[in-house]
DNA sequence: TCACTGGGGATTTTT
DNA sequence: TCCCCAGTGA
């Protein structure tokens, strides 16, 4: 091992071969270059590559990894087990699954389908019309499963007194019915890939041991982010040579709300008899004043395990907060810094925006396309989420698996067949009570159905039983472009919708097919083919220009910038309100924020703004905002603030004029709440403000404004609601910029 | 029974 | 913006 690219601690982590370790490596401190050199080194020492594993959480770690292996020890690297944990146990499961009652070419259900799948079951239970919200009956199951509880045993997790006990008693229920319907559709979800692995290895000693024997030495990558299901599986793999090697920093564990245990890592030494520990604290990717920053961030997190960063750079700008007026301003702000960074000589391939939640890159991406700015999402919706995507996808999967009925629902009406809802009710009934899957009931249409509908699916399943036939025949893109055209997909696309949205879908298709034909010259099959792309979330496509990179501050981690820019370093967002009334969900939130900062490896701003238009009861309502209390909980020498023009004009400026009834421009629907309020309008200098005089209150409902008048920095309305009379109601104003 | 339309409502983070 | 639902017309 070249010594002189490791430092000192770097060098005894990798040196230490045999038991278990734990590398608590802070953020930039040479983490992935540890683990990949400690691979180089066990295969220097001529370890097989087929008895290492490496597990990461992301794919894209796994394919950093991949590449960074593979400019070390070339083509040996191959035969590395590397992988998220879920295609890991992918893999182990395509060649086991049928050890655990399940059949070959199982089908997986990802998000949507899951959310599919249980709104499906409440629609047909009593629940149906209840405010069950199906997205938290999934949220709840998915979590008992990664806290290894089952439908029968759901409830024991809470205390007679639970105060959500009809939800609870709602999740019981269809989380039973969704077990059971995705056994019968051949069907794992997600969490199933974990589960049923485990369940394989408990249920299979002989499968055990030959993976145990297999794995000499199992490494994990952000071990701060496992949780129960897979420390199990992580347990389970090493037991028998004990060769353990996780790395990890509790102050970037960020997915506690998806079953992470901080524990875990506080419990390596417990768990794991004579581990040994490495700290690494210098970090080589950003200057001192940004760490000073993240440093004094993190520390206000309780229990830590006490770590305090450091670079031998020294030099470099201080981080910068910019304040906006709302956020449309700040979204043109963060096009304008990052066109004057591009001015500046920084490549755009160098810079990266990163925000709370998938729903603020709206307004960024728009104000970078206005501003000629190219970009690429990095989180957003997948490109295997995409709607034709997975429409086309859903016609190759029954090709594999006529159980998973999910697929058959999706596609038998799409492009429209005249099979409309009801009678697919009427199959699904009859396939119920003959104990036959969905596909198999198309048979016996003519018996169920009205004949129209009959005929259209006799139809549906001729052209099904042909693209069978060629399955193996012709090349899988034929094969692809064929169920395109002959399913009427492609006319559907090309007829319902506008050029633009007709030439994408296609385009994303055409690419998908493409990707298939790629891979099939690989050797991949069909069935190869749907289950490697399954688990990935957006595809590699090379990109030829340069462009911003967009993405949430979860898929930020492990990656890094030249320029960060943080958008919305709001309180509300960042905290975000769901996690701000607990403790443990505040610290998560500054974890994030700390992963966000240590993102940067030579200029950070960050962005704020002072008032936000939300959707409140279809109306936008206005409210007052304010800069993430993680950063005026700290001293502000660490940053650098600024406040735009208008931001400052929106504190000083009051006076109104009632000047028009029409709907605010721009902001569509005029707009306020209680408490809150209202909104904008106007050009110029010389402010002038454009308020309506009907205004819609989520609580009084619709009202005409009879009387505006300043005070102090906010004006007061006089609101005449029919049905609840005249109300006073506070209202802060927020300009906005010459358009 | 099916398709289409318009209005209303909703959005944390990921494999 | 996109998704879901109710209502309507064929």
């Amino acid at each position: 091992m070249k010594k002189s690219i490791l430092n000192d601690s770097q060098l005894a982590a990798v040196n230490k071969t045999k038991g278990a370790v734990l590398v608590l490596a802070g953020a930039g401190s040479g983490k992935t270059r540890v683990l990949t050199h400690r691979v180089a080194k066990l295969i220097e020492e001529d370890v097989s590559p087929h008895n290492i594993l490496a597990l990461t959480f992301t794919n894209k770690a796994a394919n950093e990894m991949k590449e960074r292996i593979f400019s070390l020890v070339g083509s040996r690297a191959n035969d590395i087990w590397i992988g998220t944990f879920h295609s890991i146990c992918l893999k182990i499961l395509m060649y086991n699954i049928e050890k655990i009652g399940y059949k070959k070419g199982f089908a997986i259900y990802d998000a949507d389908d899951s959310l599919a799948l249980i709104k499906k079951i409440l629609k047909l239970s009593k629940y149906e019309s209840s405010e069950i919200n199906p997205k938290t009956i999934k949220y709840n199951i998915s979590n008992a499963k990664n806290d290894s509880y089952n439908y029968d045993n759901y409830l024991t997790q809470f205390n007679d007194f639970d105060p959500k006990e009809y939800e609870h008693e709602a999740t019981a229920y269809v989380f039973e019915k969704y077990e059971n319907e995705l056994k019968t559709n051949n069907a794992l979800d997600f969490d199933d890939l974990l589960l049923k692995t485990i369940s394989l290895f408990e249920k299979n000693k002989e499968t055990l041991h030959y993976y145990q024997n297999k794995f000499e030495y199992v490494m994990v990558d952000e071990y701060q982010d496992t949780n129960e299901v897979q420390y199990r599986l992580i347990k389970m793999l090493a037991y028998m040579h004990k060769n353990l090697f996780v790395v990890g920093d509790d102050d970037q564990s960020i997915y506690g709300w998806r079953g992470a245990n901080i524990e875990n890592i506080y419990n390596f030494e417990k768990d794991f008899k004579g581990a040994v520990v490495y700290k690494l604290e210098q970090n080589y990717r950003s200057h001192q004043n940004i760490l000073n920053l993240s440093n004094e961030i993190i520390k206000k997190n309780s229990g830590r395990k006490d770590k305090v960063l450091f670079s031998d750079e020294k030099k470099g700008d201080k981080p910068k907060l910019i304040v906006y007026s709302d956020e449309y301003a700040e979204s043109r702000g963060l096009a304008k810094i990052c066109q004057d960074l591009n001015d500046d000589g920084e490549s755009l391939n160098d810079i990266a925006i990163i925000y709370r939640t998938n729903a603020q890159s709206r307004l960024i991406e728009q104000a970078l396309v206005e501003a000629n700015i190219p970009a690429k999402n990095l989180s957003g919706r997948s490109f295997y989420e995409r709607k034709e995507i997975k429409d086309i996808l859903a016609y190759l999967n029954i090709l594999i698996n006529t159980d998973a009925d999910l697929y058959l629902i999706r596609v038998i009406n799409t492009p429209k067949r005249k099979i409309g809802t009801s009678s697919i009710a009427k199959l699904n009934a009859y396939a119920f009570e003959n104990n036959i899957s969905l596909y198999e009931s198309l048979d016996f249409a003519e018996d169920i159905v009205p004949k129209a509908a009959a005929i259209s699916i006799k139809k549906f399943k001729t052209m099904m039983a042909e693209f069978e036939l060629k399955k193996d025949s012709i090349p899988l893109n034929d094969l692809m472009e064929r169920v395109f055209v002959k399913s009427g997909l492609k006319d559907m696309y090309i007829n319902a919708s506008t050029m633009a949205e007709a030439q994408s879908r296609i385009e994303n298709v055409e690419e998908l097919i493409k990707n298939a034909a790629e891979r099939e010259n690989q050797g991949e099959t069909l069935e190869d083919f749907l289950y490697n792309i399954s688990l990935i979330t957006n595809m590699e496509r090379k990109e030829v220009n340069e462009a911003v990179s967009l993405m949430t501050m979860h898929s930020a981690k492990g990656l890094e910038y030249r320029n960060v820019l943080i958008s919305g370093v709001v309180t509300g967002i960042l905290p975000h309100a769901f996690s701000a009334n607990t403790q443990a969900g505040i610290e998560e939130e500054r974890r994030l924020f700390y992963v966000g900062i240590t993102r940067a490896m030579s200029h950070l701003y960050m962005t704020s703004y002072t008032t936000r238009a939300t959707r409140a009861s279809g109306f936008f309502e206005v409210t007052m905002a304010s800069t993430s209390n993680f950063l005026t909980e700290i001293s502000d020498d660490l940053y650098e603030k600024q406040e735009t023009v208008q931001a400052k004009q929106m504190m000083n400026n009051i006076s109104g004029d009632k000047t028009s009834s029409s709907p605010f421009s721009g902001f569509g629907k005029p707009s306020f709440s209680s408490g809150t309020a209202f909104k904008k309008a106007k050009s110029d200098i010389n402010i002038t403000y454009e308020i309506s005089d009907k205004v819609a209150h989520p609580k009084f409902g619709k009202g005409q404004v009879v009387e505006i008048s300043g005070q102090g920095d906010s004006l007061v309305l006089t609101v005449d609601f029919k049905e609840h009379g005249i109300k006073k109601i506070f209202a802060a104003i927020a300009p906005i910029e010459k358009v």
